[in-house]
DNA sequence: CTGAAAGCGCTAACAA
DNA sequence: TTGTTAGCGCTTTCAG
């Protein structure tokens, strides 16, 4: 650990540590002179102070944690981009935890958060998390709490999320124009708002152009990629699969062209694809794919600030606050 | 903040505090009936211990630093993903900062960490990044750092990174027996390791084939999309543009299939392309892409074992380790 | 304008 | 087996 403390500093200057303190943070009650100095000897030594003592004693650890489902999306690469560079700005550090959609890791997590190590948590919960009590523990503790993208409703604090129920009529619509009969809508969890406010939304656009939900209308994925191929396969193998999919996450994009491509199906040609995906070689793809692209980078810029604004200003309580930022339809060849 | 403390236990079980501390260690020293009761105690009360209370004493702050160029690039994303998995399974924490590719943010982003806030340091150096002083600096104070994929040559610890020099040569030699006769190179950085090595390897290529390297052999690209569309624009607009390319990241690929299209040059009959690049959806793009993959958890995770290993080990000092993982190709159809 | 002193919550030596 | 004590480095009253 360091070696040039406070003391030291005092020592040298034949000040007091208190006075030394006071000069540091530029106090009003120091003189410019001994400012100075301090300044001088503190850059001669390369002074850092410790921020662990000083988080013990003002109780403010100037660290934010961020807990995410994993990082290898891109929406939640993004995320971060967006909460690292308010972070910076506001000076303060970002904890990283990766709950690998696991219900009790997420909870082991949020326990830790009992003791005071972070002033504030960006959370977007495991596909597992069907109740908030760990999260309303913190928040019981007075550490303020903003969920994006994926919330738990019943959790009463800040969320930052898309539209995801528009996004998901808007979706199925965009198909059903494009002439699909028989769509299905690949979710990936019955229990995550998103998945379910975007399957909503697909829902209502069937009702609304008078199509029947079929029983293999929406076809429930995993974790599991494996899983997931043959499940996919599984409907697509059969005479009369579905003309239009719908990929709730990115990741299931890929293994629908898997599939395709060893069905020998052709999209659009057989089945037209879009997909919720913020892969910046979407337009790449072979065919390029039609998808509805969240803001990530801002809604991560949006949690941390309401976040921040939530720390800074006392007696501020996150409450209802609903930030919707919508997400755009970039029409591609896959639904041509 | 929390508000259980060591001391609230030690008032209400009638103990001592450092017998509490103690029992909560499972120290041989205390009655496995007072070890219950404070357990039992510490469930009830939901006791958290403040890790900043006992950094400031313990001066270990069982926190590491994992700093980034950025992170919304496969490559770091899963090396985050190796990262947290070891970090977590050793009971760190993970502080995240990014760098931008911006020099003077890694520097004072490494002086804030001669505070003590971190254990250990994970770096992967700022495309701007010439020199070390910056890092020998913590090293000095006896932190800990260790470089995977993006290391500083003249700072003298361990490294993890994959073999960029032969992966350069390879990516060259398969653009050589699949016909090409002018091949460029689209470097991200002239002073960047893993730049100059994937280019000298290159370049080997080149000379071992009696392949002469013409002037427009090497492009440098900066981290400017729009320059970057430009700079390749210009190159593969002339007449007797390359007719192979090796794009040296992953971001650089998406512009070189951009640029063809706008171009209407056909990949890989125009110009066979291949691209360092761990993109899972390389397989589905359009022509699927050959990359020279880096084994970029692997990476990650072998990283943090090693500092992990000094920070654990006493007398533990990191020299001149160079694990070096391998880097593996993968041949699809922009460059058949 | 500067100094003295108490204490944030925890650990670890030493005493009992 | 348990208790006492002295800090870790810093902030913040309160006195001078």
């Amino acid at each position: 650990m360091a070696n040039t403390t406070i003391k030291k500093l005092a020592h040298e200057l034949n000040l007091s540590v208190g006075t030394v303190s006071k000069a540091l943070k530029d106090s009003h009650e120091i003189s410019i002179e001994t400012k100075r100095k301090v300044h001088e000897l503190v850059n001669k030594l390369n002074y850092v102070p410790n921020p662990y003592a000083s988080s013990l004693r003002k109780r403010k650890s100037k660290t934010i944690a961020v807990v995410l489902p994993e990082v290898a999306d891109s929406f939640f690469s993004l995320a971060i981009n967006g909460i690292e560079a308010v972070a910076q700005d506001k000076g303060y550090h970002v904890l990283i935890y990766l709950t690998h959609e696991n219900f009790s890791k997420e909870q082991s997590i949020l326990k830790d958060f009992k003791s005071g190590r972070v002033d504030g948590i960006l959370i977007s919960v495991s596909r597992e998390t069907t109740q908030g009590n760990h999260i309303c523990d913190v928040q019981t503790l007075g550490i303020p709490v903003v969920f994006f993208d994926r919330v738990c409703d019943e959790v009463e604090t800040a969320k930052v999320t898309t539209n995801d129920f528009e996004s998901g009529y808007v979706a199925a619509k965009h198909l059903i124009v494009r002439g699909c009969k028989q769509i299905t809508y690949l979710s990936i969890s019955n229990t995550l708002s998103i998945a379910n406010k975007r399957m909503e939304g697909y829902c209502k656009a069937l009702t609304d152009h008078r199509m029947e939900t079929k029983e293999n209308g929406v076809v429930f994925c995993t974790n599991n990629e494996a899983y997931n191929y043959n499940a996919i396969k599984n409907l697509m193998s059969n005479k009369d699969h579905p003309d239009g999919l719908i990929a709730s996450v990115e990741k299931l994009t890929i293994t629908v062209y898997h599939v395709c491509n060893d069905l020998n199906l052709q999209i659009p040609q057989d089945v037209k694809v879009i997909s919720f995906s913020n892969l910046s070689s979407a337009l790449i793809l072979n065919p390029s794919l039609t998808t509805i692209t969240q803001p990530a980078f801002e809604m991560g810029e949006a949690a941390a600030s309401l976040l921040f604004n939530a720390l800074e200003k006392r007696n501020f309580i996150l409450k209802g606050e609903n930030i919707i930022l919508p997400s755009v339809l970039n029409i591609r060849n896959s639904t041509k």
